[in-house]
DNA sequence: ATAAAAATTTAGATCAGTCTAAAAAAAAAT
DNA sequence: ATTTTTTTTTAGACTGATCTAAATTTTTAT
């Protein structure tokens, strides 16, 4: 059984190695687990002991499929509960994060079960990521990136990062849902912000917002 | 803002201290709690100094108003989850205590605010104890122990101490749920178990069981 | 009223998770 | 190819919650 903390740190470690493949290192997971250098080099010898992850001393770490597995539950627990919050209990999508970082911290395999049963076996959450199913599968769509996309293509937003509540208040506040059709107009050079179009209104975005919109073409 | 264990201390002194009025001794919350009584000496300072429960040493503590309210706010949680998770997830009454002892310790009020409304604002859990208000009122009908009652009484169940699953289990098994009518045919002497009658069934019941049934005349 | 028993508190240790500061190693720059 | 900078690790300390063992206080029994 996993701690709390433990959690945490091996989730983060997951999403830093995009599903699991890359090697992440010490000071990223410590500025996402919002901890120091040396709390990280601590908790990832735990980790590693238990088999969650695999360590090279200063080469950072690589997660296990044993670490995958247990990771992806997290993000199962979380994404379920986002969804329940949402759909049940009528919260905005901007406003489920918090409380779902702690919800998904909850022990009991059949009050997944059952709450998965309850909101009808959900494939994806109010930000449109996929929720993996109990053995850990993620069903993903090809999804890009809306920065890196050129000027004239569109598409549909499929998904958006959950992580930043702001983030997510501001893309309310501009229509950028899942399931919205998106148009790039025009990039511009020095900061790659684009001018897009969301339904019928146009508007500009920065990078560090176009980043966080995941688009199928 | 109370730690997960504060919270915990806190509405075992409560719930010992039989809403809020009586004194409760070092020993007794070490065993609700388990832990030893050098640790629950320590936490008792701690609550005393933030003023949740007054303290003479050696002669037990007492709850404040603050704690009261406090420790009503988690029992009311820990009530609305329950009845969540029977009333939507489709748990047995018997098998939810130990994960709304998890719930019971999220923080979001409007998670709380939100969670009431869904249930349609019920004024009892599945154990038929009462949830207190947001204002930590509690609605309380005269509930009798039933051990407490001489042969001949008619009554029916209101409410059953939700502490102990295999308890619940064994209750479940010989249909004592509120809303049943209950009628007790004899009491041993020696024992003070009871001979009672739920329906049509007739059965014998020890005392560490008559105790936690709860009933109105 | 005093001795024995029980309950409570104190003292000191441990564990998990965190930190800062110093040391060591790797990467980048000259 | 050195030197400088950055990253990572180690060493040692702190906090919250726990424990055991010893000391203290209260309660009970004789």
């Amino acid at each position: 059984m996993l701690s709390f903390t433990e959690e945490n740190y091996l989730k983060a470690i997951y999403h830093l190695s995009e599903d699991g493949s890359k090697s992440v290192l010490t000071n990223a997971i410590a500025e996402v687990t919002k901890t120091r250098a040396a709390s990280v080099t601590d908790m990832i010898k735990k980790l590693s002991a238990k088999d969650f992850i695999s360590y090279e001393k200063y080469y950072g770490v690589k997660i296990t499929k044993q670490g995958r597995v247990e990771a992806l539950q997290v993000i199962r627990k979380h994404r379920l509960w986002e969804t329940f919050l949402v759909q049940k209990l009528q919260f905005n999508w901007d406003e489920v994060h918090e409380i779902a970082e702690q919800l998904e911290h909850i022990q009991s395999s059949l009050l997944i079960r059952k709450l998965d049963e309850f909101l009808g076996y959900p494939s994806t959450d109010p930000h449109g990521e996929p929720i993996p199913d109990k053995h850990g599968k993620v069903s993903k769509q090809a999804q890009i990136e809306l920065d890196s996309l050129a000027p004239g293509y569109k598409g549909v937003i499929i998904a958006v990062k959950d992580s930043d509540s702001n983030l997510l208040k501001y893309l309310n506040r501009i229509g950028a849902k899942p399931g919205k059709r998106i148009k790039i107009i025009t990039k511009e050079e020095y900061d790659e912000s684009l001018e897009i179009e969301i339904g019928k209104k146009r508007m500009s975005i920065s990078k560090s917002v176009s980043q966080n919109i995941y688009v199928t073409v």
